[in-house]
DNA sequence: TTGCTCCTCACGTCACGTGAGGTGGC
DNA sequence: TTGCTCCTCACGTCACGTGAGGTGGC
């Protein structure tokens, strides 16, 4: 009987998989420029037992992110808080969708609330079932 | 009769009241810098007649927090953005307090619906008095 | 007239990218 | 052994701040 190779996984978004060359490659920056910014703290590599640098698909897309701003002028430390703020908005952006879903059910749930006669329970909220949850909620679009 | 003088109006935040020496010093940069950061678009002072920059109380503001970050070693372009961002990031932080303060009526409202004992018309919706107004809303607090 | 303003030009400084140079482990 | 990796050092370039220099209008 022969032995059943374990079936491939592929590699999550966080596993440490790319050594420092095809990290560089990948993200369009010189090696040394890359082993700079982890000492600067813009990026954590994991690092195998003799040393080497491993980079996962999440530090190549941060390092994707910082080439573009680095290449429009911008130094390390703008960076820094650029790449904060873009996380603060995105969570702010992210809490204002739940909000929104939450007041569209609210008021689905008082709109039966005030008119009881479908027989719905008067202390439960209805799950909410929109028409068209494709064009339902459009928080906030930036002018470009 | 002696006449009598208008009364004073204190200036608006947006009244261009500063020659640029004086927009230097509240802002702690050279008059040169300030021209720079004009010829870049990052301030857009009122002009007189004669050719003078008038600074209003908003620009001196906008050009502290440039100080404040160029003085961290951020460049121009950083700046810029820094300045957008923060300006996108306030605004949904605006956004979801006035969400929050929306689900909390409707809340308010649909407890009304359902409990209907005290007198409280169905279909309207009852104005918010919260008990504490102090204590009602946090909506997102930074990590420092 | 004095002291401001306007502008352009140029220099010094600093940050950053990247190449060189020498090392060591798969 | 080859080709990678590690590190530090140093140089070139670019952006930015600011001073000089000469002008003109309250």
């Amino acid at each position: 009987m022969p032995s059943r190779r374990p079936p491939f996984e592929p590699p999550g978004p966080d596993a440490a998989v790319f050594v420092i060359s095809v990290a560089a490659e990948l993200s369009g920056l010189h090696p040394q420029t890359l082993r700079t910014y982890e000492r600067l703290g813009l990026v954590s590599p994991g690092r195998t037992v003799g040393g080497g640098r491993r980079y996962s698909h999440r530090d190549i897309e941060r390092l994707r992110e910082i080439s573009e701003l680095t290449s429009a002028g911008i130094g390390i430390e703008g960076v820094r808080r650029i790449l904060e703020l873009e996380h603060r908005a995105a969570a702010l952006a992210q809490r204002n969708e739940e909000l929104v879903r939450e007041v569209e059910a609210l008021r689905e749930a008082l709109r039966r609330a005030a008119a009881p006669r479908q027989g719905v329970l008067q202390n439960k909220l209805p799950v909410l079932r929109g028409p068209d949850p494709g064009q339902s909620v459009v928080v906030w679009r930036r002018g470009r």
